[in-house]
DNA sequence: TTGCTCCTCACGTCACGTGAGGTGGC
DNA sequence: TTGCTCCTCACGTCACGTGAGGTGGC
């Protein structure tokens, strides 16, 4: 006794659809049909279909499966091929385990950058987009140092920035430009490629102080921004006179 | 200076055709334009972006991304879930490499069903169609005796049942009856379950027994199942001899 | 005028899934 | 007559990719 298409999906762990979808690939014979038009398939249907599900559990495209069934076994390139695809995907997925990981233990936004969920939470917003805006201008090594630099800001000086209203009053300004300092000259001293980013950028150097500068000005208001260029300014002049006492003046 | 749509998908290392995709779904805010139509990214867009793609990345769904941007960090639930899903892809994908690797090592057919590489050669057309058949019949432990049956098939019965050819003559017929009843008796007494496989069987006994029979039936032609048929009743004749001797006539 | 970049539909991809609307035997 | 199973289009899904056809400044 003949199987119906239902009989046949159940009996090869498939569906309906996917009986019907490889009819219309011409990757399952059209079986002999009954005097109604129901589908009347027979062994060699379920064995043909087995093949197939076979190749298509193993992902190898429905478009390849025709040519690797024809070739009894002279196509181990083909699975190959589909080995190497089928690596680099559960490379990704175990890197994306580590990462959802990372979020769930520090209980961080569910899109924090990878490395930064443990300090997403110090983070202003602003300091957030920042952040985002890192992953793409920096080598890993940069972030890693991006990383060290938040944690170990303790002094409270970046939340300071952050709550600057835009019509803060010259001493206040003036206050929090000299309580900067000292912490970005430490920053550059510790961190010397701070001075000379080029050999930890992903992209062009330009292109890289553009996006850079951009973000900076738009995701600070004109009193942060007047905070941040005198204090990065000053930082710089105090460390080169560090490094070479001569030129102080 | 704002970006074009070819630089900010450059900037995010993505294409253009992703952030127009986002746009058409509402996950991307449309920028301001130029007076020829132009679209104008800003600072914000960047992070927007790479935010989304940053969920995109992790396996989020694009139609979840919007609600678990929009709550802070309260929506660890999502990202349980997603990780469970990729857990499972992870397994499956293991496998499959697992399974290309038995089929590379042992040099057959891609797609030869898991376990049954090391043997594959060795099987008929019609044997290899059984096989496939017995995956969707049989449960794991049987799977593994009918393997066992296989490598200790030394005798060569089962490629001399393949070369029977329909108009065999009687002479022929008797005497590979009886070159297969000692093997097929010895199956019987190694693995007892062949003589009652219900406890075996992935699909309910009576669909699985009409399953087989059809295969059966269908794989060989009138000769092969003439012998296949006297030499199973033969074999079991003289199992049961031997377990109960009196009832020996 | 030619090249280059941008734009907007509309349709294609992959492997099916999902109705809609109809048929046939109990 | 009602339920159940089968059938064939046609369209939907997911996350984009791929042309087609047109515009605008150098």
């Amino acid at each position: 006794m003949p199987w119906s298409t239902r009989e046949l999906a159940e009996l090869a762990g498939t569906t309906v659809n996917t009986i019907r979808h490889y009819h219309r690939l011409g990757l399952l014979e059209v079986p002999e049909r009954r005097y109604n038009g129901y589908k009347e398939y027979e062994t060699r249907h379920l064995v043909s279909l087995l093949r197939t599900r076979r190749l298509a559990n193993l992902g190898v495209p429905l478009s390849k499966i025709a040519e690797i069934s024809g070739d009894a076994d002279g196509t181990p390139d083909a699975l190959r091929e589909v080995d190497a695809e089928v690596q680099e995907r559960i490379a990704h997925l175990q890197q994306v385990r580590a990462d959802i990981a990372g979020i769930l233990r520090d209980d961080a936004p569910a899109d924090a950058p990878a490395g930064f969920t443990g300090v997403a939470s110090k983070l202003s917003d602003a300091d957030s987009s920042m952040i985002h805006i890192y992953t793409r201008l920096y080598d890993q090594d940069a972030l890693d140092d991006v990383r060290e630099m938040i944690e170990n800001d303790t002094d409270g000086v970046n939340a300071e920035i952050d709550a600057l209203s835009a019509d803060a009053d010259q001493a206040t300004r003036d206050e929090l430009v000299e309580r900067l300092v000292p912490t970005l000259a430490q920053r550059l001293i510790d961190y010397p490629w701070l001075s000379d980013p080029a050999a930890h950028l992903a992209k062009g150097e330009e292109a890289s102080r553009q996006t850079f500068a951009e973000a900076v000005a738009e995701l600070h208001n004109p009193a942060q921004l007047d905070v941040l260029a005198r204090a990065s300014m000053s930082a710089a002049e105090r460390v080169r006179e560090l490094r070479d006492p001569e030129s102080a003046h």
